[in-house]
DNA sequence: CAAAATGATACTTAGATTGTATCATTTATA
DNA sequence: TATAAATGATACAATCTAAGTATCATTTTG
């Protein structure tokens, strides 16, 4: 059981890398430098950061990416929604149907308020609170 | 993202209907019909439960599967382990490296944390209190 | 012996994850 | 203005996981 995939994993790095260096511009060759990630994969992940205004690109020569929303408004909870859509513990029968013979069966009601408290907790996880 | 996968939440619904049918012998038959879980795929859970001894087979005509273990002792956090594997909310990067600018990052400790108390609420929810 | 059940296990299908490759466009600057 | 260095857009491929199917062997009852 994963909850988080490798491309959030990525873009939080990569995330961390360009707040730390501050307001400057950095490109791909620099944070796969600094993150070893895997550069066209990266710059995929970069390229999806930009469209959603997570970060911002200057194109061409001496171009590259730098921070568009501040790291403190960069929640973990988003990126994960970013790349892995909606925080969906359960997505299958309960949220259908109900067992015909469960009356009272509430592990719907169970799992949505865990659902809850989850997401309640990695919306605290900004990029902010991870490098400072 | 998602938490919990089919083959956990059919044997979820399996097990209640067992346990609301008391200590009777219940065929994959009769399983099938209260369930409408695909037969084959159904099995094929019910014999990994019966390895696990979460419930008991009894073979040749007539038999079926009981439970062997009371509802109140079988949790959710036991039957994603069993189907899914250990609760890992991030084994990635984070887990094998840290980045070598982060000096101060403490991803790993936070998910940590917030893994640790949602297995903890997944463990209180059992078969016991899904169908009291 | 036949019928009805599980045991074991291989196979298939579909979709998600992870990663690669290519060409177009933009920009700085020598 | 030509070139190099960067991103934009997007198609492709490989691998893994989830979900489901199928088959034959074995056990048990009657």
């Amino acid at each position: 059981m994963k909850l988080i995939t490798r491309d959030t994993d990525y873009a939080v790095r990569a995330l961390c890398v360009m707040a730390i260096s501050g307001k400057e511009v950095i490109s791909v060759q620099e944070l796969v430098k600094e993150t070893k990630i895997p550069r066209a994969f990266l710059r995929r992940i970069l390229q999806i950061l930009n469209a959603r205004h997570i970060i911002q690109s200057y194109k061409g020569k001496g171009g590259g990416f730098r921070l568009h929303t501040p790291p403190n408004k960069i929640s973990l909870i988003d990126l994960i929604e970013i790349f892995q859509g909606d925080v969906r513990i359960i997505e299958h029968v309960f949220k259908r149907q109900k067992c015909p013979r469960m009356r009272g069966c509430n592990l719907k009601a169970k799992i949505d308020k865990i659902e809850r408290e989850l997401v309640f907790q990695l919306k605290k996880i900004t990029i902010g609170s991870l490098i400072s």
